[in-house]
DNA sequence: AGCACGATTAACT
DNA sequence: GTTAATCGTGCTC
């Protein structure tokens, strides 16, 4: 499956975010392929939005989100875990999706090992689990997920049913004042 | 130069 | 429901 084209990442981050549901993670390290289907994702978009890091503006940190959309905004938080989000919008206007969850599809094996100890409902249900299980971290931050071959790109993948897909505010976000907080801008599949 | 805190997770009680 | 783990980032001094 070929990568999905910049121009699908070029658009509002809200929609960009819901229509990522359904499309296909993956993660090609040489020979070996791990990925998995994408059910849950967040919007953060502008730098009004209080809850996304550009907030503070052009930063070494957010400028990856500046730049053309189709790229992989990855940052550490909590001083152990890497969140990976996907560039969108032009140049200039900074927004990202942040991937929460993904349903396991090809490399099971990899996964396994990865999140050793774990029951397998557990490998993928969130952000920074699903870096672990495959194996993302800072030095992907800022490549193009656009590129056959690449380490990471997004495919089609499973057709989602409109009423499969349920919005909610996003998690986390304690502390952010309205109306950010409560912004419908997290989607998930049922 | 110092500091408070975060788009989380796993292991507790 | 509570909390430790652990450190880069952005803000204040």
């Amino acid at each position: 499956m070929k990568p999905l084209p910049e121009s699908f990442y070029t658009r509002d981050t809200v929609i960009v975010a819901r229509e990522l549901l359904g499309k296909r993670l993956v993660r090609q390290e040489g020979a070996s392929r791990v990925s998995g289907i994408i059910l849950e994702t967040e919007a953060y978009r502008g730098e009004e939005d209080l809850a996304c890091h550009c907030r503070a503006g052009r930063t070494p940190r957010t400028e990856v989100m500046y730049g053309p959309a189709g790229r992989a905004y990855v940052y550490f938080i909590y001083g152990m875990y890497w969140l990976l989000n996907i560039v969108t919008e032009g140049e200039g206007s900074p927004g990202a999706v942040l991937i929460r969850a993904i349903k396991p599809l090809e490399g099971l094996e990899t996964i396994a090992r990865r999140r050793a100890g774990q029951p397998a409902a557990k490998w993928t249900d969130g952000p920074g689990k699903l870096t672990r299980a495959l194996n993302i971290d800072g030095s992907l931050n800022g490549i193009s997920i656009c590129q056959p071959g690449g380490p990471l790109y997004i495919s089609e993948g499973a057709a989602i049913p409109p009423g499969a897909i349920q919005a909610g505010p996003r998690i986390g976000l304690d502390g952010v004042p309205e109306p950010w907080r409560s912004k419908a801008w997290r989607f998930v599949v049922n």
